[in-house]
DNA sequence: AGGTCGTATGAGTATTTGCCCACTGAAAGG
DNA sequence: CCTTTCAGTGGGCAAATACTCATACGACCT
């Protein structure tokens, strides 16, 4: 109760100085005078509202040669959603932009009045994206996950984005208690002949829009990093052509999911049918990224400015 | 033709300047050496961008709405202070906040270091502010009360402020030993006559800043419920169109004091100057804020949210 | 062509901000 | 009750940022 109210007064004031700061365009100084605090708590209080997601900042000016680029990618592969975002020097910052901008398509997702089942799948860019997001009230909507969230450890995937997701919105919240791929056909079986699970992969099914992740087939592919699937599989993987992996599907350049090996024993939703967004940036995520799309695995794309003109030639 | 270009040209340089800095992280430093630029000319396409209103940034939290909210009745009503309360589950809950907010206020006054002469009206709203403030030592202030103590029934007021910040504060205190409203205008000339009251009122005149309540004019009126005025004389002022009253002033809808009616009798401290802030919340004193406002009887006020978004209509 | 005006640029400077460190006060534990 | 610990605080300093001013470039007019 105390503690309850000391947090929440806590966060009050961070608020405060937050808009103070950025909307109101005072100086630290004058914030922490009118807090009536020292300049370098305001200075704290500030960042931490930066840190924890509460400020969003966005720049609303579409950069032509970005739009350029999302209309090209979408008249040539046939999308029906495509974002570009710029270049920025370093891999790690154009990374981070991508799930800037993913965050923002999600939200404009969240933001929509009308009910909607919304999926997400996993991955680096999209936990990152989600992270980024505000609070948003939206308890129309019901968010379900697209893959397992069991590592193959047995702990509850940390990465998983579900999760994440539900700190930040207040919506219905499904996750799927399997992991990503059985260790066997049998279990698989066994596992999606549940009912909860069903229904849920059912949910899934239904989704008016998914979010995934694309991973590339290699020696540091998250699969094999997070340790879903060994080594040697991955060769072998890479023998049948294998180039990327969404929820744990893997295909080929053309974007054929790969039968025979670990696809059998996948246990996350399929991937055939409506509007699926990918995010994905890095050239190293080419032909995993151009493969899923010739595919018709995904037909929405976040990516960066270098990725896209890769893509285009 | 060309102009265009370069102006198109201009404006994608400027939002990536913006992305760069504000969405990637990135210094200005670094921004200027990806465009191409000089440091200065990069900070002045950030400080462009920002102008323009390219860049967009929002606090995401309850505060947010209500310092919005602040601002925009200061500027519409010329405030010299106003602090808005987040709407909390229902009225009672909200009219408490509204207490806690004006006895934060109050505290900032208290803690100011140099000599200060604070004066303080009457009302539940105030008492229960200065209940929960904490012991404060500032010998330095004088705290003077702005209206009578004393109760029609001849016994000290129960809800006059100043005896609760007494207790609460070690500052030098002035009551006023007076009726609110006197029995005749004759009563009150010789009580204002008295040289211990005059030197109290002349104390008030000068207060630095002055805390008041608003009071709506109906039949559950503080003033009728405490005593101060009978049912007859309420009506017999509603007519006249009272909808307010502040230290027993009573005002129109447009904050003119009534004449030849109870002000006449009045004790209190005129409200013409200094900064006077109004702590008051609920729709149905809604009237009487307005008056007060429009009136220039009060230039500062605590409300709660749904009381400061129907004032903004 | 030459002059003039307006705007953009770069240098220098004042202000603001981010971060490290030592300190305080309150809560937790012996 | 005393000690320990730790989050929070303020001072100080270096980096980053905003601002001012003089200059340069170019468009437009004479």
């Amino acid at each position: 109760m105390s503690a309850d109210n000391k947090t929440q007064k806590r966060l009050d004031d961070v608020a405060r100085a937050a808009w103070l700061y950025y909307i109101a365009g005072k100086t630290q100084d004058e914030v922490a005078s009118e807090l009536g605090v020292s300049r370098q708590s305001a200075q704290r209080m500030v960042s931490q509202a930066m840190s924890s997601g509460m400020v969003k900042v966005r720049v609303d000016h579409p950069i032509s040669k970005c739009l350029d680029l999302a209309t090209a990618l979408q008249d040539r592969f046939g999308l029906e959603f495509c974002e570009v975002v710029p270049f920025v020097a370093d891999a790690a910052a154009t990374s981070t932009a991508t799930s800037f901008a993913t965050g923002d398509v999600i939200e404009s997702w969240l933001n929509r009045p009308e009910p909607l089942v919304i999926g997400l799948g996993t991955g680096r860019t999209l936990r990152a994206a989600v992270e980024h997001l505000p609070n948003v009230d939206c308890r129309q909507h019901r968010i379900v996950s697209l893959t397992g969230n069991i590592a193959p450890d047995g702990s509850t995937a940390y990465y998983n984005v579900l999760f994440t997701m539900t700190e930040k919105v207040s919506a219905a919240t499904y996750p799927l208690p399997t992991p990503v791929i059985a260790n066997t056909v049998e279990e698989k079986e066994m596992l999606l002949g549940q009912k909860t699970i069903a229904s849920t992969r059912n949910l899934a099914a239904r989704a008016d829009v998914k979010f995934v992740g694309i991973g590339a087939i290699s020696d540091v592919a998250p699969l094999r990093i997070d340790g879903f699937v060994p080594l040697e599989t991955i060769a072998a993987l890479q023998n049948k052509g294998a180039v990327g992996e969404i929820l744990g599907w893997t295909f080929d350049a053309e974007g054929r999911l790969l039968e025979g090996l670990t696809n059998d024993r996948v246990c996350s939703t399929p991937l055939e049918s409506g509007l699926t967004i990918a995010a994905a940036s890095g050239v190293t995520k080419l032909p995993a990224i151009l493969g899923a799309i010739r595919g018709g695995l995904v037909n929405g794309l976040v990516t960066d400015e270098v990725t896209a003109k890769e893509m285009l030639t």
